[in-house]
DNA sequence: TCAACGTATGAATATCTATTCATATGTAAG
DNA sequence: CTTACATATGAATAGATATTCATACGTTGA
């Protein structure tokens, strides 16, 4: 069952704004993004994504750091490793809509 | 009419990564994504966001400068005014659904 | 053509941030 | 308790970027 916002999210509130800057200044970083599609495919190890996208594990841990306090990214243990995953599903559509506008541009950019 | 895309966007091509950050990146300004959200209402002066947000005109011109170039807002001259307006209703989306993760992430946190 | 207004541009700068390297922490097995 | 492995952390740095200021460009009306 899902649970109904309890606190109203104001689109006008300077809070707000703010913390959505937040999220997208750290979605807009293309290691980062890489990072958070891979994640978003399936709960994977630290260690994977770093072999995955040929970055160095601390790298990788770095931006993890960031994309788990954010709440975009958690991670669950599992013996040595840590497996990180998505934290929702919101993501997810903020991703796909993107890619919608992405290719909304490119039809219009054959218009002009 | 809504016309198909004709060219796909591939998730996994690094193009399309670099791009869906390029985007993210601009949104992850606050400035900017106050401007963004100001355009998202109706069309307005560059005069007018200066005003409303209590920027610079200057400031506002710059930040636009690159909302247009990334095809994010659209600018048309209306006399000596020129008034931006957002060039499609993806980014609308985009950003409702990162609300809606930001209103998950707050009854979470409560949770916790 | 001139002045007035609105917008754009370029350079300069202070701040921020991604990455690297060295090192530390935590976990499992011997 | 060690050893080995996986992940995290801290400092250092090179590169990016938001903002300001001065100035230029384009448009309208006199």
């Amino acid at each position: 069952m899902k649970t109904q916002p309890t606190q109203l999210v104001r689109l006008d509130s300077e809070d707000t704004v703010v913390q959505l800057a937040d999220l997208f200044r750290l979605m807009g970083d293309a290691t980062r993004l890489r990072i958070i599609l891979t994640c978003l495919k399936e709960p994977i190890s630290v260690g994977d994504i770093a072999e995955r996208l040929t970055l160095s594990p601390s790298l990788v841990s770095h931006h993890l750091r960031l994309l788990k306090a954010a709440r975009v990214l958690r991670g669950e243990r599992r013996g040595k490793q840590i497996f990180y995953s998505a934290l929702d599903e919101h993501i997810r559509c903020v991703i796909d809509d993107m890619v919608a506008h992405v290719g909304e541009s490119l039809d219009l950019e054959e218009a002009d």
